[in-house]
RNA sequence: GCGGAUAUGGCGUAAUCGGUAGCCGCGUCAGACUUAGGAUCUGGUUCCGAAAGGAGUGGGGGUUCGAGUCCCCCUAUCCGCACCA
């Protein structure tokens, strides 16, 4: 009987949802596992390969698992809400929910066909109110928790309430937006409206004016993470910054531990340096710089905010930051971020006009002309000097976009010789340069003969006063200390984390559990959750510039009832309005892998029982894309809720797997310049100016050679082609490109699924290479992998029960050593030849036998379950190949009577010789002597030394 | 510019501890079976060479009896960040 996997796979299939198969139960005697895949986005377009690929790696990993004896989670859901759908209600009028539906539908069809084990009885889908009235929860936690610097964790807003009617900020270290300074009397002396403002600079969920990503042409704000050089990931659309009142989450409180807690997953090295260089902690120090009041009267009063508390005799200055206090004797200038507070209070009326027009062009630059023209130096001088606190010398306070006001205070020291830009800026302007370290104690230079300026942290000080000679490292200590003892700054701790901004102003998303009371923000009580989505007419921002939530018609809370009602019913005494925005992308895929746990619970986000089963994710298997994004939110969400003692493991996904992605393989034909219907085969074409390279098809192109048949019938333009055959083949060109639809090099599994089948899918696409490596899609191999199939099917026609060889029982317990050790490490594409070699040996050995075949299906079992389950059934068994026992190997069939030796001569490999397993040096010594070839390399000469490695080698060094 | 990764036949790749480089597959060549083959099977296939032999893991150096593997320098490609003080 033929392998006719068109028949054995939808069977099996059907089977296995039937029987429940994949089905896990919270509770069990077995060790618990959890291997998640990062659920995907379901797109109008379907899966293509690039897809599949971790899920098939996850998939093998966890039916291995289960083989082996545990209780594995294996769930999958859907990320469903998002920008497409939305983007597609706005052009056609379908709801998004419509789309979003029929796409997953889609997905799920495409998924099945591949065989699976997911437990979809745990399925969750972000735009599920059951789902997404948790993601509403813990933003309601969020904003009810701040976060204690001294515990370095969340704790309840309520608490703090109290600390302030008691002790106002006295002895606090809180995450906050503005440090503020209050005492109880203060406290207790301030209205509602009053206080809730102050708490809002606490809270861990908090609405704050802040510069945001705005995208015009989406209507919507996005995170850092959704800007790439200025232009929107989704849409490639420019993205200006603009001051706007946001919902961020305060994620920078958490910049520390999400830096630590790498240190303990098992992640890639690679990955862990992009969070951590994402994170960009930078130790260095706070340095309060006095102005220089008598060069400038018109400092006003407002300056004396910038002064340290500590100063007895308050002086205006204002605080920079900097990694390198050790320069500080080589500042020549100092540099304020064009939005800096300062400047109007400093500026001289003779600057005044300059600096003004040039505050007004910095600030009207869009964010991508700024990023674009990063080289082109610009600024103005203000008229005013600062006091360097150490040297006491006065210097020139400047005005520039290269420095960011996000980052740090907005202003610094410039030491432009030990700063590129500070040089660049230096010379520009012609500002005096100062050495101040150099490479070898006491030699200096010329500054203005240098051609760039000296950045490494390494060398001695010159030039700087009580460091001079130190080495650089000792000079950072000393200068801090230093600054320190007088009270002008200390050692400190800057993070590039900036805080996630949390509201979009879009439809298709999670609505706030929020409304507004005399526009102070309220929580709904959590027993109303969830706050349903809304229905509107229209899918666009209103007339007014509103979100999309404005055209609701109920859309405001009734606090007394505690209920949706109409709009028109805002009295603002009992029924106010509700929040307009929504949720971004990263609130519903922060938390979902908790929820997999216990996805029907209505009372709680999951149990306590759940959770402490399966306590977190053991492996993660997904793009690196999600670095800077997905990831880290999840590990700040996971942290949160870990601090309120809801999860047990404060790092949420212990080993992560990338997988890299998958390229697509674009063909193309040449057409001749000189004849518009003329395509010349690859080979023949001489010189690539005569030609034209068209894309064409991969679905009419097999093994880079076209079918011309249907390449005249694929469009009305190539009907009447002519050809320049090679071999009687047309044979195309072919380049790695990212798979799109653009470039007709999208290669659907299900094709491939209808051709061959899911298990030589699953296969090939293992085969293809290393899971972690990114590389293109290349469907010539998928024959080869299909072959093995059929002859792996043709093994089992006719097997016998009588006992194996020793030789064929060899094969299959070397074979479970080598799959057990390559699953193990992730190694799948070895693990094929493994399965191909092991079959290639015993159909040459002619090998039927059950004790032998019988283990091969459980080993094969997780990457080809379909041929698995059904040879398995053919042999007899009741039960699924699912619950089989994975077969152990004996450590006797692994070893070899005798061993051949390489015998090498300086290193250089010459010949072999048989010894036996075990054998010592001198036997291994007196058989190389007593060897034929060795007197040709040996001659009289006795040899300096002889190597002998068991099971190795045997080396003579001459 | 900073950080990370990668580099092996015509192609995808393998070599798990520093020990015979190129397993397995594609492609290709030769053969068998066949009316036929886009089916199946057998054998060859890193390069140079008729062979003996020699060279060979991006380039250069080093450690070692022995290096694809470890160390240093360089080059190329990919990825991440990017005026982050």
């Amino acid at each position: 009987m033929d392998y006719n996997f068109g028949e054995i796979e939808p069977r099996w299939q059907n089977y296995w949802r039937e029987h429940r198969v994949y089905h896990i139960d919270n509770v069990s005697d077995r060790p618990h596992y959890y291997v998640l895949d990062m659920f995907p986005y379901p797109s109008g377009a379907g899966l293509h390969v690039g897809h599949p690929l971790g899920y098939i790696a996850s998939d093998i990993y966890a039916r291995y698992k289960r083989l082996r004896g545990y209780n594995v989670l294996h769930p999958m859901g859907y990320d469903a809400y998002g920008l497409p759908a939305e983007q597609y209600a706005i052009q056609t009028g379908q709801h998004p929910a419509i789309t979003t539906e029929k796409n997953i539908a889609r997905y799920r069809e495409q998924l099945d066909k591949i065989g699976f084990s997911f437990d979809w009885d745990r399925e969750v889908r972000t735009c599920d109110p059951k789902y997404y009235k948790w993601t509403q929860w813990t933003f309601i936690q969020l904003f009810n928790s701040y976060y204690c610097n001294q515990c370095q964790k969340a704790r309840p807003i309520a608490e703090l309430v109290d600390v302030f009617a008691k002790q106002g900020t006295e002895g606090l270290d809180l995450a906050c937006t503005e440090p503020m300074d209050f005492s109880a009397e203060e406290w207790n002396s301030w209205d509602e409206a009053k206080r809730q403002q102050v708490l809002m600079n606490y809270r861990l969920a908090y609405l704050a004016d802040i510069p945001v990503n705005w995208c015009a042409e989406l209507g919507t704000v996005l995170a850092n993470d959704e800007v790439v050089n200025g232009l929107s990931v989704r849409g490639g659309y420019p993205v200006e910054r603009k001051l706007m009142r946001q919902w961020s989450l305060r994620i920078t409180a958490y910049a520390q531990r999400l830096v630590d807690g790498l240190e303990r997953v098992e992640w890639t090295d690679s990955l862990k340096e992009i969070q951590r260089n994402w994170i960009g902690r930078s130790e260095g120090a706070a340095v309060w710089f006095p102005l220089d009041v008598k060069s400038n009267g018109n400092v006003l009063p407002g300056a004396q905010a910038y002064m340290p508390q500590f100063d007895p005799q308050p002086v205006p200055s204002f605080e920079i930051f900097t990694t390198r206090p050790d320069t500080i004797f080589g500042v020549t200038f100092m540099v304020l971020c064009p939005e800096h507070e300062l400047i109007d209070q400093i500026t001289t009326p003779e600057q005044r006009q300059q600096v003004q027009d040039y505050v007004t062009w910095a600030k009207n630059r869009s964010e991508r002309e700024r990023q674009a023209e990063v080289k082109k130096v610009s600024g103005v001088f203000t008229g005013a000097y600062a006091i360097n606190p150490l040297t006491e010398e006065r210097i020139p306070i400047w005005v520039s976009d290269y420095v960011l006001a996000g980052y740090g205070t907005g202003a610094i020291m410039a030491v432009p010789a030990h700063d590129s830009r500070d040089f660049a800026f230096a010379r520009h302007f012609n500002l005096p340069i100062r050495q101040v370290v150099s490479l070898e104690k006491d030699v200096v230079s010329d500054p203005a003969t240098w051609e760039e300026s000296m950045d490494a942290k390494t060398g001695y000080s010159v030039n700087s006063g009580f460091v001079t000679g130190m080495k650089v490292k000792d000079a950072m200590k000393a200068v801090i200390n230093k600054i320190d003892e007088m009270g002008i700054g200390h050692k400190t701790v800057n993070y590039r984390l900036r805080d996630a901004i949390f509201s979009r102003q879009r439809y298709w998303g999670e609505p706030f559990p929020v409304y507004y009371k005399n526009n102070i923000p309220y929580t709904l009580p959590e027993e109303c959750l969830p706050l349903l989505l809304p229905e509107v007419k229209e899918f666009k921002p209103t007339a007014t510039g509103e979100p999309p939530l404005g055209h609701a018609d109920r859309w405001a809370w009734d606090e007394k009832n505690r209920c949706v009602v109409e709009n028109s019913k805002i009295d603002n005494v009992t029924v106010f309005p509700l929040e307009l925005s929504t949720m971004p992308g990263f609130a519903g895929s922060s938390g979902y892998y908790l929820r997999y746990m216990d996805p029907a619970n209505d009372d709680r986000y999951f149990s306590e029982q759940a959770v402490n089963y399966w306590q977190n994710v053991d492996l993660y298997v997904g793009g690196a894309e999600h670095g800077t994004g997905h990831l880290i939110y999840a590990r700040f969400w996971n942290k949160f809720l870990y601090d309120l003692g809801m999860v047990v493991k404060d790092e949420p996904f212990q080993k992560l797997i990338n997988q890299g992605m998958i390229q697509g393989r674009s063909n193309f034909v040449y057409r001749s310049k000189a004849d518009n219907n003329l395509y010349i085969s690859k080979g023949l074409v001489k010189d690539k100016d005569d030609v034209t390279a068209i894309h064409v098809d991969i679905n009419i192109v097999d093994n880079d050679v076209l079918d011309i048949e249907k390449f005249r019938q694929w469009r009305p333009e190539f009907a009447d082609a002519r050809f320049e055959l090679e071999d009687d083949k047309y044979v195309c060109g072919w380049e790695i490109e990212k798979m799109s639809k653009s470039m007709f090099n999208v290669q659907n599994p299900d094709d491939l699924v209808v051709r061959y089948g899911a298990d030589t899918l699953r296969l090939y696409e293992m085969f293809l290479g290393p899971v972690e490596q990114a590389k293109p899609w290349d469907t010539n191999g998928i024959e080869g992998v299909f072959r093995f199939l059929k002859k792996f099917w043709r093994m089992y026609e006719n097997v016998s029960d009588e006992s194996a060889s020793k030789t064929e029982l060899k094969i299959v317990h070397q074979a479970i050593k080598k799959i057990t050790d390559d699953i193990e490490r992730f190694s799948f594409n070895t693990s094929v030849s493994t399965f191909m070699i092991c079959t290639n040996d015993l159909t040459a050995a002619k090998c039927n036998k059950r004790e032998v075949l019988e283990p091969l299906l459980v080993l094969i079992a997780p990457f080809a379950p379909h041929i698995a389950e059904e040879l398995w059934h053919q042999l007899g068994h009741e039960t699924t190949v699912c619950d089989a026992e994975w077969p152990k190997f004996d450590e006797q069939y692994l070893v070899e009577d005798s061993v051949k030796y390489p015998v090498s001569f300086n290193g250089k490999m010459r010949f072999t010789v048989d010894l036996p397993t075990k054998c010592t040096q001198e036997e291994a010594w007196a058989a190389v002597k007593a060897a034929e070839e060795s007197r040709k390399w040996l001659g009289d000469a006795e040899p300096k030394k002889v190597i002998f490695v068991p099971n190795k080698i045997i080396n003579i060094v001459l």
